[in-house]
DNA sequence: TATCTGACGATAG
DNA sequence: CCTATCGCCAGAT
């Protein structure tokens, strides 16, 4: 290994399991963290081929959730403890 | 290797 | 509220 073993896809991975629970991020600021911003694309990309990552704690920057799992992404947000309204995270939420 | 798509972000209309 | 366009990176074909 020449290089690190992952440039994107592990620094993206531990910015998100470094999410505590109750605290929710962006796509752009999980990238911006991992030290590719404007990466927000490839961020969810991981989110949804990477299993084992809380993607509920990750959400838009517009405050909208998961296209086709709102459902599911609104109730494990409520599970932990983020108030979310008509498939949106409520505004003052801790980010 | 090239091209397209996509759990994005922001701006514009 | 919605669609469209540009820019960004990774993955699939």
């Amino acid at each position: 290994m020449t290089d690190d073993g992952g440039t994107f896809t592990e620094a993206v991975i531990t910015v998100i399991e470094a999410i505590p629970a109750g605290e929710i991020s962006t796509y752009g600021e999980v990238a911006a963290e991992a030290g590719f911003p404007g990466a927000a694309r490839a961020v969810g990309h991981l989110l949804r081929t990477t299993h084992g990552l809380p993607w509920w704690r990750v959400i838009s920057t517009n405050g909208r959730l998961v296209p086709g799992l709102e459902r599911e992404h609104a109730q494990r947000l409520r599970a932990e403890g983020i108030t979310v309204t008509q498939g949106k995270v409520r505004m003052g939420q801790p980010t």
